[in-house]
DNA sequence: GAAGGTAGTAATCGACTGATAACATGTCAA
DNA sequence: TTGACATGTTATCAGTCGATTACTACCTTC
């Protein structure tokens, strides 16, 4: 799948490279649904090679959901930790809600996200889950927003992530069962976001 | 798993046991996560008897997520159409919070709802979410409410479910790192829950 | 009491998966 | 240039999975 195949890279490089192919298996088909083969062809090279740089599948599956919410977290962080951010104002608001606007453009990462919040039944990843959502939390939390307010603005966040995921956008369509709900959820971020999707 | 192995039973209320066993796997470990084995293990039968019952996997998984979703509607929809149900008043809203905790003492339900959400890498999963999550914006809608005080209800349910997923509820500890949104998004119905988590 | 449909199992298969071991190739320092 | 390490592959394995086939046991009805 990607040119640099028969040249030889650096491990950290090659890391990098297997951790977006990843990335992009496992927002198809979460941890059970994707092989260490099919990451392995993502990312150009064999399979034995996956297994060994990163020990585990689950090793693996880990290190990507812990990058996919590390960044959800950072772009919130950005926002907050910017001098000219007043969480109280309408702007703060906006700037808040257009940080999650722009990571909505790579799906991957969200999906990837969804897959590892509900993956409850491996006691490692919902470890990981319940550990970088209250990060995340924390995060929100520094713009000084009450409690409620915050906790709204991640339920918000969790029903985009939940209709990306059902690939809501794919299907906008008239007759489409969800296309209420999604014109109502997306609303005008809707035509930024068909022009990607 | 289930006494009435020995016994021969109609096959009808085979496939009732059945169901309920495979809402209870998937409920852990998700379409991928879950083998038509470990369904009959849970049911009492043998593997190639579910799997004859529901032609494929597949199948089996869409009609127990399908009844999963469905049971959600419903549950909303005899709130809404109790003829003393007044959408606008305080007790309307009440009522149909109410409606959402009392599901939440069958989390199996949730979290096969949750697993179906993610799955948007199977067409059929993904075009089931779409209709099913269709079908409970409709019926909630049929409150009267605006449609942003509808999806703000979903958007609220969703981050219930995905902390549930996470199973949060049986991480309350104070150092853990997710205690304080689980305490802020379930609030009080959380010593309601306790006892049955 | 036997015929025929229904409920259910045991045996088995081919495909796939994660992991391991053994081997090959490239790179760089002395 | 040769030794030593890092990069990467091929071959292989034991376990698991969904599905099919063929078989057995039970119940009903005439």
């Amino acid at each position: 799948m990607n040119a640099a195949k028969a040249t030889r890279m650096s491990a950290d490089d090659r890391r990098e490279l297997i951790l977006e192919a990843a990335t992009k298996a496992f927002a198809k088909g979460g941890y059970h649904g994707t092989s260490t083969d099919a990451v392995a062809k993502e990312a150009g090279v064999s399979q034995p090679y996956v297994v060994r740089m990163f020990g585990t599948k689950l090793e693996l599956f880990l290190e990507v959901f812990e990058r996919a919410v590390g960044r959800i977290r950072d772009a919130f962080a950005a926002v907050v930790d910017d001098p000219t951010f007043d969480p109280a104002s309408e702007d703060g608001r906006a700037r808040m809600g257009l940080a999650y606007t722009e990571l909505l453009q790579d799906q991957d990462f969200l999906q990837v996200m969804m897959h590892g919040f509900s993956a409850g039944g491996i006691d490692e990843i919902a470890a990981a889950a319940r550990s970088c959502m209250g990060e995340v939390f924390a995060t929100i939390r520094r713009t000084g927003w009450d409690d409620e307010e915050v906790r709204d603005f991640i339920a918000y966040g969790m029903l985009l992530n939940v209709m990306i995921s059902m690939r809501a956008l794919e299907h906008l369509e008239p007759d489409d069962p969800l296309a209420p709900l999604t014109a109502c959820a997306f609303g005008d971020t809707i035509e930024l976001l068909e022009s990607t999707a």
